[in-house]
DNA sequence: TTGACCTTACGAAAACTTTCGTATATACTT
DNA sequence: AAGTATATACGAAAGTTTTCGTAAGGTCAA
């Protein structure tokens, strides 16, 4: 058992934990059914004891946790949205822009098309960002 | 065989792409040099033929190709790494920040210490884009 | 109560990734 | 020529992730 503070959720567990922090704690059923709904009807549907046992190892992992009163467990993320974005995030920029974010932010921005209410926000940003140190 | 345009690499696939981008191409001795020296001495070194066996592989998912005249193989990346990093960061986006490339790039300028001149960098790249429509 | 339908638990197969041992061959040195 | 060093090839073990079959039991309605 390691005690990693933040365990790095697979592919698989990031849906899952995608479908449980925009529609809050939910039963395994909930849980499959939105991943089936998201795929395309090319690709195979997951089967629904797949999704429980992936629920079952996440909690063992520290990823969820669940409520059993009832008999039909409620799951929800232990970690927010945020805090996982922010560290998967570290770790992405490592491993594919060798550490430089704004690498990867120029790259974002430009390749695909930003709006201008977009790019107004991003503005708007900065300039919180940059009159941090005055004053 | 598969006919995918984008093998996603995998993380140690990733790592030896890196090398390949950062110093062009390189027999596998170099390569597997390289890796173990970005590792921490903790860590375990990995074996030659570890790295041989991988950047086989490699060329078999069409990662990269090799020049096989001398009897030391030169290995070179495929696609380009801009081209693989708007890859990857496409897919990244989608996994964790449900597509919105924003919120992502919003979270990258927030959260950690930016310098000014890197915000200058982007601020600087907006008035590009923002220029483009004009006449 | 019986049967249809649901739940969790869990072992293990299947699939994928990473590692390495060993065979075989070529080159270099003395 | 013999011995040392280095190269590729490749099978297979080890590790991880994903999938699913099946067992065991709860709930509900007729």
């Amino acid at each position: 058992m390691s005690t990693h503070k933040h365990p790095k959720p697979t592919d698989s567990e990031l849906e899952i934990l995608q479908i449980l922090w925009e529609h809050g704690p939910s039963p395994v059923r909930f849980v499959n059914e939105q991943l089936n709904q998201r795929k395309e009807a090319s690709e195979p549907k997951t089967g629904y004891t797949t999704t429980l046992k992936l629920m079952q190892i996440m909690t063992g992992k520290g990823l969820t946790q669940r409520n059993t009163e009832s008999r039909t467990h409620i799951y929800e993320a232990i970690a927010s949205e945020t805090e996982t974005q922010q560290h998967l995030l570290q770790q992405f920029v490592d491993a594919t822009f060798r550490g430089s974010a704004m690498k990867m932010v120029m790259q974002a921005l430009g390749n695909n098309s930003t709006s201008q209410e977009e790019l107004d926000e991003i503005k708007a940003l900065i300039s919180k960002i940059e009159g941090k140190d005055e004053a």
